[in-house]
DNA sequence: AGCACGCCGACT
DNA sequence: GTCGGCGTGCTC
């Protein structure tokens, strides 16, 4: 009898878009074993090489082709192991994406393009003898006579010279070509440099809210903190990241895109007494692999980041917060469609730590988990400060005049704000919206009947040149009337019409005022934005801008914010719009009066008797929140029911519309009880020459969506007409569009 | 995703 | 007579 071992062989996975793995040898002369899993390895592929990821290792199956050699092991060590391994397979598993681009996607760049660990040592520079000589000589008063003393007899590291000393570089570089200093590695992670300085006093209201933090560590504890601007959350989330340091253990906190400025790592770093690693998509490759290997290794103990610090292993786990978790940019929105603020609740589920919530206005999501008793629901309703909250007023513009969008009160407003020498904001509610039908005269707007009878409350969008009406959430259409039917009234038009022309009209209006365009073709990144908004500084003059302007710096004087496109957000196929409409507009009436000066807020709007904006106005968010949540449960969406698109994406309508209906087809035999709708027309074409459009598929149960998807998911795959179309899955979509 | 192989139009 | 269009198929 002869007996033929099956050689062990590794299950590697690659960044591509295919849900398999592929098998190789070991390189010649190794020997693979369960420690290779997690580790990565250079293998031949088709005529390349790549970099990939042993996932598993196991026996050849009887019949595997000829299997190639891996070339190299990279790892000695696992990279991916442990808790944050499981996690990943988790959200592969969980959004449908294959495990090699969930690792591809978690990984820092340089990491996934095969280097190394970086070195983590923390560099400092100390003053050589010669400089030690040479410093009674030295000019008073110079950047680089300030640096020299600093680090006469102790090295201090580059981190604290760049929080402390401007332009310290130069003086550096200026020291260390007269000899006079030079740059040594410091022990990793033991820079004591920085004293924890004692946090703010705290009111009574934060000491109650931060002991009912504290008691909950070493195990799981989803926390929602409801705190309204201004109440110090930041205070709060700094008092539990203390003693989650003083306890010896690593902290977590992610922020939204807009919200990781300098000024705040300096306050945690001051604060908390310890260096803070950043990773945001502003920092180079090189620096967001020594941040995520500086955790790895648990030196770095402080880890603030956006969205995609949420994949940073931490070894020794104390704390996740997720400050302002509505904010939508935690949503991936290409590629694996990941949500960090979930994965922050998986991973502290996995961990067992506390994960602490922080917002003003939370996600419908997060608050009705907090309602429902599963978060412990924390609040702040103080404002630390002084500052009143401003004075919000409804102007009604149906059948009124409007010149660029603008009607004449606010514009009256805007004129009498300026002659104060203030600063006005007028912020255009336009996130990509499609155009619903709006009656000018009376405000009646286009709804889908069927929709609406389920309680859905659907506007239906104009198409074809505005002869046809379609709901993008049932599909159906029917043609546009040429007269409203409620007054008879010839003013019908696609909401948000005429509000290009704001700007053009203002500087027409007040040639003479500074006038200060902010958005995403005018202000790439947010340090142009913080530079834009500097130079401003006190001076008089006019904002126009969206979402960018919602939030973060402080604006003292700026006294009226007029907020354009309310009815956009009341009025949708989005069913989100009406929630991110209320955010919004508590954020931006954050905005406005600070330092004594009140400010006001105006909103324009076809619908001033509308119950959302009465109850928002009336009740703040909460009681927004209380109605918004019965709407949803009643139409059973998110967060009582569950959804998943399918988007596809062409150049061609033809390829998009037969691999959807495939599609379609194929999820005939999987679909059990949930339900599919499409192919839906993307509202909102994104670039001219593409078509977009998708599958909406919902179920009141998650269990029975997942279970669908993960049978149908590969079947897509499968598909010829898949290879002619851009396609992907969105769970839990945040943008329908 | 890449990349190769494979059959039909305008060019040195 | 070739260069090259992107359709289809594969990658352990």
């Amino acid at each position: 009898m002869t007996f033929i071992a099956a050689p062990i062989v590794l299950r590697v996975v690659l960044s591509l878009p295919l849900p398999r793995a592929f098998d190789y040898l070991p390189p010649t002369g190794m020997v693979a074993d369960a420690g290779w899993i997690g580790c990565r390895v250079r293998v031949p592929f088709g005529n390349r090489e790549r970099i990939g990821m042993v996932d598993a290792i196991g026996a050849a199956a009887a019949d595997a082709p000829d299997l190639r050699h891996a070339l190299a092991r990279l790892d000695v060590q696992p990279l991916l192991h442990g808790e944050l391994l499981a996690s990943l397979r988790w959200l592969a598993r969980y959004y449908h994406a294959p495990l090699g681009e969930v690792i591809a996607t978690a990984l820092p760049a340089v990491l996934r393009d095969g280097e190394p660990l970086p070195e983590t040592c923390v560099h400092g520079w100390l003053l050589t003898e010669a400089g030690r000589t040479a410093l009674p000589a030295m000019r008073q008063r110079t950047r680089t006579r300030a640096l020299a003393e600093r680090i006469a007899t102790t090295a201090v590291s580059e981190e604290v010279l760049g929080a402390t000393i401007d332009d310290w570089r130069a003086a550096a570089r200026a020291l260390h070509r007269r000899g006079h200093a030079e740059r040594v590695a410091l022990a990793g992670g033991s820079d004591g440099e920085i004293a924890a300085s004692a946090g703010h006093a705290l009111n009574a209201a934060q000491r109650e809210v931060v002991a009912v933090v504290l008691a909950a560590h070493d195990r799981f504890a989803p926390m929602l903190l409801e705190g309204i601007t201004g109440s110090g959350k930041t205070e709060v989330y700094l008092e539990a990241i203390a003693d989650c340091l003083a306890r010896g253990k690593q902290a977590l906190v992610l922020v939204p895109e807009i919200g990781l400025t300098p000024q705040m790592l300096r306050r945690f770093r001051a604060r908390l007494g310890v260096p803070i690693h950043a990773l945001h998509s502003g920092l180079a490759d090189g620096e967001r692999a020594r941040a995520w290997t500086a955790m790895a290794r648990g030196e770095g103990r402080v880890l603030v980041g956006t969205r995609s610090a949420i994949f940073t292993p931490l070894p020794e786990p104390g704390l996740i917060v997720v400050d302002e978790e509505h904010d939508a940019s935690y949503k991936q929105h290409e590629g694996v469609r990941y949500h960090a603020r979930d994965l922050a609740l998986l991973r502290g589920k996995a961990l067992a730590v506390p994960v602490l919530l922080g917002s003003a206005t939370p996600s419908l999501e997060s608050l009705q988990h907090a309602l429902a008793g599963r978060y412990t629901h924390l609040s702040l309703r103080q404002r630390a400060g002084a500052a009143s909250p401003p004075q919000v007023r409804v102007l009604d513009v149906r059948g009124r005049a409007l010149a660029g969008g603008l009607c004449a009160d606010a514009v009256t407003a805007i004129a009498a704000a300026l002659a104060r020498d203030e600063q006005v904001l007028v912020f255009r509610n336009r996130r990509g919206y499609a155009p619903v039908l709006l009656c000018h005269d009376c405000g009646w707007r286009a709804c889908c009947a069927r929709c609406d009878a389920a309680s859905k409350g659907m506007a239906m969008t104009v198409h074809g040149g505005g002869r046809t009406l379609m709901c993008h959430h049932c599909g159906s259409r029917r043609p546009a009337p040429r007269a409203c039917p409620d007054c008879g009234g010839l003013a019908l038009r696609p909401q948000g019409q005429g509000t290009e022309r704001i700007e053009e009209v203002l500087a027409e209006r007040f040639p003479e005022a500074l006038l200060l365009r902010i958005d995403r073709s005018t202000t790439q990144h947010r340090d142009a934005l913080e530079k834009h908004l500097d130079a401003l500084g006190d001076r008089p003059g006019i904002l126009v801008g969206t979402q960018m302007l919602a939030k973060g710096h402080d604006l003292p004087n700026l006294t009226l914010v007029v907020v354009v496109g309310v009815d956009e957000g009341l009025f949708s196929a989005d069913f989100r719009a009406p929630e991110k409409l209320a955010q919004l507009l508590i954020q931006v009436a954050g905005r406005g009066g600070r330092a004594g000066k009140p400010g006001s807020v105006l909103l324009q709007t076809h619908h001033p008797e509308h119950p959302l904006l009465t109850t928002l106005l009336a009740g703040g968010y909460p009681a927004f929140a209380a109605l918004e949540l019965a709407a949803r449960e009643a139409a059973q969406f998110p967060p009582y029911g569950f959804l998943a698109l399918l988007r596809a994406e062409a150049t061609h309508d033809a390829a998009v519309q037969t691999f959807l209906g495939e599609a379609r087809d194929a999820f005939a035999a999987v679909a059990g009880k949930v339900s599919i709708h499409g192919p839906l027309p993307a509202p909102m074409p994104r670039r001219a020459g593409r078509v977009r459009a998708q599958l909406h598929l919902s179920c009141p149960q998650r269990p029975r969506l997942q279970a669908a998807l993960t049978s149908w998911v590969p079947r897509l795959h499968e598909l010829k007409s898949a290879r002619k179309v851009r396609w992907s899955i969105d769970v839990d979509p945040v943008d329908m569009y």
